[in-house]
DNA sequence: AATGAATGAGCGTTCATTCAT
DNA sequence: CATGAATGAACGCTCATTCAT
């Protein structure tokens, strides 16, 4: 008799569950801790159903850190494209807000998915992504008049590490609250933009 | 017959092997590919010596990870204190230049024991320690004068997670090349500092 | 949206199609290493059909065996067949010639089918008609007096498997030339029968 | 608590007792059937050790099937030695004598190490090393006069196949008797070395 | 102190077979 | 009849660690 009963679901359906166990797994033991026994279980489906949707383990940590990378760069847009589109310094804090918000809600799987899991961190397609939807950000930015400065991509890439800095830090510390951690940021990276300080 | 003659080394002599030998493989194979069996073969010592001085082969990690933020900061504080104590501008160009010197010619290893093994990278005493040596350094600098800012720790992350954010995209792009670099960072982060673009 | 449009085929076609791509797989990557997967695909139908028309993997490989063996008999026996009824010696020699013939040109799937999976080699039935066909033209021969012997089932093993031996020991050092080894393995079977040396 | 207890044997010791636990098991279950779990069960040795004396389950089969070919060799020469230097159909009886008696002995061993495991047949260096040891009798004998024929390999083989048929059908049919079996096979072969039916 | 043979828990992956559609 | 998504038992192999010598 079988454990389970066969259930045939959409691909899609499959997949997601599969992908959700795998992720809230991931973050509660890590990557090496969590087998592939372990996904299955809780996803309710046998162990070939695993290996039919995915080539490997590996798989699934890729298509996790796409899914990841998606999902920031979704709702950082939705944040900026909220503000008006010729109020540069209100999109940048737009952007600020939602990446700090977003990254405090999420690192336990970001850590799991970027940094447990080897991968080349310089060179990762998720990363060129975020980095792109700012360069994009700041180089209207200038265009408009903005702010202004030699390149564009070199000030994304402080901006975007240095605010995962900052955060990585507060976590660390203990301290999660957004508006204190983006007051400071922006602080600091205002003087980047070389733009007044920003209300929100 | 023993493959290995028994020698008996000074405990310092034995353990700088184990650390070296490890260093080496970590990088080239990475750490899951690295058996214990590979660095003692590479040492050439017994297995058991390796469990002898280690506890386990995390802990060669956890050395190699202190060794390794001990030279960072040792040969930037070499840098910086070759400037005039009292030119804070100039202490901080040190403090940039060793520092994406340093990355860049130890950036492999960095990776792998600070990347590849699952560590908390927030909370590291390692980190901890450079950070501090650059707090030090910037409130030296608005002690005296040079630049203020409401928060030093703050501003220190953002220098130094915004430094290996662009040294990283710099590798990952094939540019090495150290000089245009720091221009390229010192460009952007002396805005940060509010000091005139610094020369070298 | 199925892969494969649902054709209908008769039951005969099917089931040549189906061993037919089992066949060449089997030569081509041995059996172990084929999976049903593999045979469904080469040859254009649903994995259940497989398990309509088998009952198992097992299923394949034994009515391969059948049709390979079967294929066997009737070509010995059209090349036998060929010969006036009442030269002994002549028949023998086609049966020779047939054999040689035909098991180098079908040595790869015979390996497969015959020695590739675990098969009670001693208490086959395939064996068994071969086994009988050389014996009838033993026993035909020797009512006729073309030759005699003792036990006519030990003489046609004699033959056959030596004559195995044989063309496996040229196929192993690169010798296929039909010709040479039929005239060799005559040189000495014959003496079996003790027969003047046959000539073709 | 280990399951077993710790015990320091002679490599040779551990090897043999490896080598003897699976060919047991191969004989009673088959290849496939045995795993690795069950030799070394069998062995008394954790898995580890299994792993440190061979690369892996295909090593065993190796080793299994070159100290069988060892084994035959011996014996047969052991046997043929034990015949007058120039008592040529003497010798050649008593290899057909204790070639039968050895494969009698051990043809379930046999069957699971040259037949259930995918080797090539043709080109094996054990066979090799039998066929050698033959026709090295023959060729001695040849040059005593004892008999002749045009080429010795080619006889060699069909004696070696023929006996290998023969007994294979004595097996299948339930006949085990080694001395009914010798008899039939010198009456079938002598014929071929044309020497008169041997006596033993 | 030093050696390396010995251990065994653990895990990813395969694939023949089933069965809901 | 035909399909292919779903199942899960099964297994070879790795390697950090231990410990008898």
């Amino acid at each position: 008799m079988p454990l389970l009963k066969r259930r045939v679901l959409s691909a899609e359906t499959r997949i997601d569950d599969l992908i959700s166990a795998a992720a809230s797994l991931f973050v509660a033991k890590g990557i090496d801790a969590t087998t592939v026994d372990d996904i299955v279980m809780r996803a309710f489906v046998g162990k070939g159903t695993f290996y039919h949707y995915f080539d490997s383990k590996t798989d699934v940590i890729l298509a996790l850190r796409e899914r990841f990378a998606e999902n920031f760069i979704q709702r950082v847009a939705a944040a900026v494209d909220a503000c008006p589109a010729n109020d540069h310094p209100a999109r940048f804090g737009a952007w600020l807000t939602a990446a700090v918000e977003t990254y405090l809600a999420s690192y336990k799987l970001h850590d799991v998915v970027f940094h447990d899991f080897t991968h080349s961190r310089r060179q990762s397609q998720e990363k060129d992504g975020v980095i792109s939807q700012l360069v994009s950000l700041l180089e209207d930015g200038e265009q408009a008049g903005a702010w202004q400065f030699a390149n564009a991509r070199t000030v994304a890439l402080v901006l975007f590490d240095g605010m995962h800095g900052v955060v990585d830090d507060a976590i660390a510390a203990g301290r999660r609250d957004t508006e204190v951690l983006v007051k400071q940021l922006l602080d600091v990276l205002s003087r980047l933009l070389q733009i007044e300080n920003l209300q929100r």
